[in-house]
DNA sequence: GTCTATAGAATGATAGAC
DNA sequence: GTCTATCATTCTATAGAC
């Protein structure tokens, strides 16, 4: 009878705490309640607290809030405002439009969220303080994951990379002549450029963007690598004799580059740009009419 | 008798002065003086510098170190070092390869440094102290002739944009037909990217370098007023029926914009690439052999 | 694995003396 | 017009508690 009643205390008690002081930690409330004369562990707490479904911090404060966040304090809200996108983010696991379905480690979603930053604001002006917020971490949190900024980038630059080309050797692969092969390497090119996830976008146009050398020069036996296939594949064109090969790949390259420049939606599609700009080089304009 | 006496252990009161503080100015040493008993103004105390060059502190310290620098402390090494900048600057006027002649205000030598550090590190990497060390001034001094960084950006995007638009005008004019027109625009314009100014260089590729959303939209009007004559050059063209003139232009700004990425001196001139890139889009690389 | 707290450096900008 | 001196902010990164 006794151990009744002291059971159900100790649980309103836990409950009490859950309410006034959501942000105690488990050892924190058996802490407290301990020097209070009551006798519970650690796991204890933590046992009623999944029992009524309030073992996180986020959903202590979001069964304190009740959707009316203006109860909590300021702190209050930032906390449960970043465990909801963290829960957000690796439920959904992609959070742009192409592929996507499988759950992703922290570490891609830290990838995914530092892409579409800095393809947006360019490696300077993003933080890893914009990065941490958008993942629901706080910044130093981030250094668990990789170790300095510079490592993001690459990290995402090589993700960019490595999708982005499998699908340029993909899509080539398929054609069935030299310039059909072109086309559609192309085709996926930009493709990836302006409406591929923000890890691609960054690949192509952040040769641009990036300003530091040394970052630069860590990149760059990975465009060269990329390059090489754009080579390949106008290595073998039939093309008219004289014609400087190299030349035509660099404008080819810098054509389809500067379209993540002035690319705006709806008016025309990827496939249609880079079509058209294979499609000039290779017959011309010039009409006498 | 007396009088001459007294002359003359003033003026070697003053080189004393001169020698032993070069840093204080002339109010500071009459003052000094004066209160030593000494007769002497402030442009008592100049005439007398002036007589013997050494009106500036820069060249006090001159002739203190007279090629030994090392007699010099750190803080008045640093002070010569910049007053010999400043002085350099406004005698050559320019600081790059192209034009020249004319000795610039100080706010175009802050102008053109700050062109070339933006050009090379792009704005972000670029502070005001990076700047100002260019020209020899001190950080705060630069908030005299420009009320922000924006504003120098903008000061040299707009320089360097009248320059080559003026430039690339003069250019087409002076073609025998479109296509000769547009060639020795594009010339120009290729010309000014890689081989120009270092405002002009800025102008091409700065599209992509910055990042700043709000600044870049400053430079819109700019931007769209330069296309407007690429546009004019390609609207006047005689090609084939069915070509979108639209994506004819932006693959050719393109493919010339993104020259500053990979031009490297010495494989190819500025001429070379932009007659190249037209002809290619004139006639196609299209071969059946 | 995430947090709190903070070091340590750099930045854009300003006030006021000279 | 340039300087000295400094403010207020921001940044990357780290240490150590939990």
């Amino acid at each position: 009878m006794v151990e009744a009643v002291e059971t159900i205390s100790v649980e309103d008690e836990v409950l009490r705490y859950a309410r006034d002081e959501p942000r105690l930690g488990q050892s924190a409330v058996a802490g407290r309640m301990r020097a209070r004369g009551m006798q519970i562990s650690p796991s204890g707490v933590r046992y009623i607290w999944v029992k009524h479904g309030l073992e996180t911090v986020v959903k202590r404060l979001q069964a304190l809030a009740q959707g009316n966040v203006d109860v909590l304090s300021d702190e209050e809200r930032r906390l449960l405002e970043r465990g909801q996108i963290a829960a957000k983010l690796s439920l959904r696991g992609e959070d742009d439009e192409a592929g996507g379905g499988e759950p992703l480690t922290r570490q891609q979603l830290i990838l995914h969220a530092a892409a579409e930053l800095f393809a947006s604001q360019g490696y300077d002006r993003t933080s890893i303080r914009d990065i941490a917020a958008k993942v629901g971490l706080l910044p130093g949190s981030v250094y668990h994951h990789f170790p300095s900024k510079e490592d993001i980038y690459l990290g995402v630059y090589r993700e960019g990379f490595r999708r982005i080309m499998g699908r340029v050797r993909e899509a080539a692969n398929a054609g069935r002549d030299p310039w059909d092969r072109l086309r559609r390497a192309c085709e996926v090119h930009v493709s990836g450029l302006v409406e591929g996830a923000h890890v691609e976008r960054l690949t192509g146009h952040s040769l641009a963007l990036i300003d530091d050398h040394e970052v630069f020069d860590k990149i760059r036996g990975d465009r060269d690598a990329y390059e090489k296939v754009f080579r390949e594949l106008i290595d073998a064109l039939p093309i008219a004799a004289g014609t400087n090969r190299s030349l035509l790949r660099l404008t080819l390259l810098g054509a389809m580059n500067w379209v993540a420049i002035w690319y705006r939606e709806g008016r025309y599609s990827a496939q249609q740009i880079a079509d058209n700009m294979v499609d000039m080089l290779r017959r011309g304009v010039d009409g006498k009419d």
